[in-house]
DNA sequence: CTAACATGGTCAAGCGCTCAACTATTCCGG
DNA sequence: CCGGAATAGTTGAGCGCTTGACCATGTTAG
């Protein structure tokens, strides 16, 4: 316990953090819309894709993808499910462990996430990379580093999203 | 339409990008789960009391509250009846227009509000503020706002969040 | 005055998420 | 071997949110 009682924020890290709040929920609430009025998938969905399409093979064991797109394992088996309905992912049963799922995208799946990928990227672009100049992008990236290094400290390395796997526009 | 194709993300932007939803994530989740584990309420709930918290009155006009957290009618509307169920918050009719009702913040509502306060402004102290220097304080400010601007034009002025409403804490 | 529209708010359906079981397999120590 | 743990994945209940329909009241124009 703290002795001095609560550490406030001071006025500066008050505003700091309303207005952070206010631009996080603004952007990502215009990207989550971009999304799924014009694609028709939730963000979260498009990240499965993304990290299935970014692998040798497109497909990838249930346990790794949820590590990759960083969510629970139930979440990422309740969004294959979804996904497979639509026909974009198919399970198959893992060869060397019968407890095992192998998530797969589908050729569907890879037009649908080709299809979506410029949009979102515009979307991306219009309402972050285009608000801000080269100096205020590297310090993003800085502080979310120091976030994200301060949060689960063996994850680093990682990352979240991907926008342009180098070979998914087209291909 | 654009002619030169997507404008895809540079290797800096992509990682600039991932890094940031990695980022938001991991705050937000730390957030979100201890304002739950330890006070039961969502973010979101949190957020409307001190909304309310912060007026005179500790009462708001349902439109004005939605206007003030940044969310939609319904979303508030659906809110505080949760919030009503607990004793939270009280719905008074608005004496001057019978459409309207008045949440009203209640002294239960506003016990639990200050007993949250303290826990909520530590988790983001250690998950955002600790982590980062005063340089990178202002640049998120600034970035955010940045943001902020570029969607609702509007809301320039507006925020989003308050942690410590200067009278909240014991009262 | 009244018809038409705007505004305030609620509500039900559907979606994605979390949490906590639960099943099935694999691993490992005796 | 065998029996207990760890691991892989699924499932169902419950929650918060969005959307869109809906009713009631207020406002405005003809």
């Amino acid at each position: 316990m703290n002795t001095s009682g609560p550490r406030w924020l001071t006025a500066e890290e008050q505003a700091a953090w309303r207005a952070f709040l206010g631009a996080c929920q603004e952007l990502f609430g215009a990207v989550e819309a971009q999304l799924q009025h014009e694609e028709g998938m939730p963000h979260t969905y498009y990240e499965i894709l993304v990290r299935l399409s970014e692998t040798p093979g497109r497909s990838l064991r249930m346990s790794q993808l949820a590590e990759a797109s960083a969510s629970s394992k139930s979440r990422v088996s309740h969004a294959v499910a979804r996904l497979e309905e639509r026909g974009w992912v198919r399970r198959v049963d893992c060869p060397t462990d019968r407890r095992g799922q192998i998530a797969e995208l589908t050729a569907d799946g890879y037009a649908a996430l080709s299809a979506a990928a410029p949009g979102h990227v515009e979307q991306v672009r219009r309402s972050l990379f285009d608000v801000l100049t080269p100096e205020q992008v590297s310090h993003l990236a800085a502080i979310s580093a120091a976030i994200l290094a301060a949060g689960d400290p063996k994850r680093r390395a990682e990352c979240e999203d991907a926008e342009a796997p180098a070979d998914v526009p087209v291909d």
